[in-house]
DNA sequence: AAGCGCGTCAACCGCTGTTTA
DNA sequence: GTAAACAGCGGTTGACGCGCT
């Protein structure tokens, strides 16, 4: 039973990659396109094994790569989403159009680490290092960030997401049944209302502040999911009963989206999830333009060929 | 000039969820 | 249904370069 073995461990290749290696890979990448990297380095004659490939091609050889020079606005943009995200650097380079994962993350350790120590802040849990440490624990757990940690599904604090409906246009519902907060996003203008098939440009664009007769409440809410992120952002007010599953399994936020239960599923259905570049207040910003809306789901894109 | 320490980053390792035979 | 390979992720390692003594 089964599938074939890949490749001949045997015969491959460590270490650094030549120009030559490097030539071969882009020269067949070029023609044949990505994917299949069991197959393509005896297809390109490489003696390498195919996930060596793929992530020479993602981490260094791929042409939209931007590599080194990171902005500003791009250091502040990382922080916010570590703070939300935590160590989910895949789902951060998402959000950062040119970036890969590994350069996220090696940037994560060698600058932006200190800059967050040299701010007096904690960079895991992006609170104070002078709180006292008993504290600093349960409020992390409790109200820092998305806490994938330990299998368990993300949640975030009262104060975050009032933070965040603060930064965006959200108004918050308490669903009594579930015991568990549900945010729902509301376009500002009414016209935004009759637009349903740009719905993205109504949460892209909106700005951050809500007046009075922003409020409409004759018109329904409108539910945004956000497809590839799992932005459940719902709150329990104790956390969430442990998933099984490894907490750092990248695809996981992924695939939880389609593993909810029955008995969560309405809460699951009703949460709303947002452009996390909005959210987090870059909305002219480059990343935000990765958002896009599906069927009425609102997603966000990773950058091309991740 | 040599030795050392430190920072950077490409690449590897091991793990998990998904796919396939 | 099961087992094995694939794909992708986060953590870690080690080579390299640079600055300081």
């Amino acid at each position: 039973m089964g599938r074939s073995p890949c490749c001949e461990k045997a015969h491959t290749n460590k270490g650094a990659w030549t120009k030559e290696e490097d030539q071969r890979l882009i020269d067949y990448i070029r023609i044949h396109g990505e994917g299949c990297w069991r197959s393509l380095p005896k297809q390109a004659g490489l003696l390498r094994c195919g996930k060596s490939c793929r992530l020479r091609w993602i981490n260094y050889l791929r042409p939209d790569l931007k590599r080194g020079n990171f902005t500003e606005e791009e250091d502040e943009l990382i922080i916010k989403l570590h703070s939300l995200l935590g160590n989910k650097w895949s789902l951060i380079a998402g959000r950062l159009p040119g970036r890969t994962d590994n350069e996220i993350k090696n940037y994560w350790n060698t600058h932006i680490k200190r800059k967050l120590l040299t701010r007096g802040l904690d960079p895991q849990t992006h609170r104070p290092l002078n709180e006292a440490p008993a504290t600093a624990t349960a409020t992390a757990a409790a109200t820092s960030r998305l806490d994938f940690r330990n299998g368990s599904p993300p949640f975030l604090s009262v104060e975050k997401i009032n933070s965040l409906m603060d930064q965006t246009n959200f108004k918050n519902n308490t669903n009594s049944t579930n015991n568990k907060k549900i945010l729902l996003f509301k376009p500002k203008k009414e016209e935004e209302y009759n637009n349903n098939n740009n719905l993205e440009e109504a949460n892209c664009t909106s700005s951050g502040t809500t007046t009075e007769e922003d409020q409409q409440p004759q018109k329904p809410e409108i539910m945004y999911k956000c497809g590839d992120l799992n932005l459940d952002l719902s709150i329990g007010l104790e956390p969430f009963q442990s998933e099984p599953t490894r907490a750092s399994s990248g695809n996981s936020a992924e695939s939880k989206l389609t593993q909810r239960t029955p008995n969560n599923h309405d809460m699951f259905a009703q949460a709303a999830a947002v452009c996390l570049c909005c959210q987090v207040g870059f909305q002219s910003s480059e990343a935000c333009r990765s958002c896009q809306c599906t069927n009425g789901f609102y997603r966000f894109h990773r950058p091309l060929n991740s």
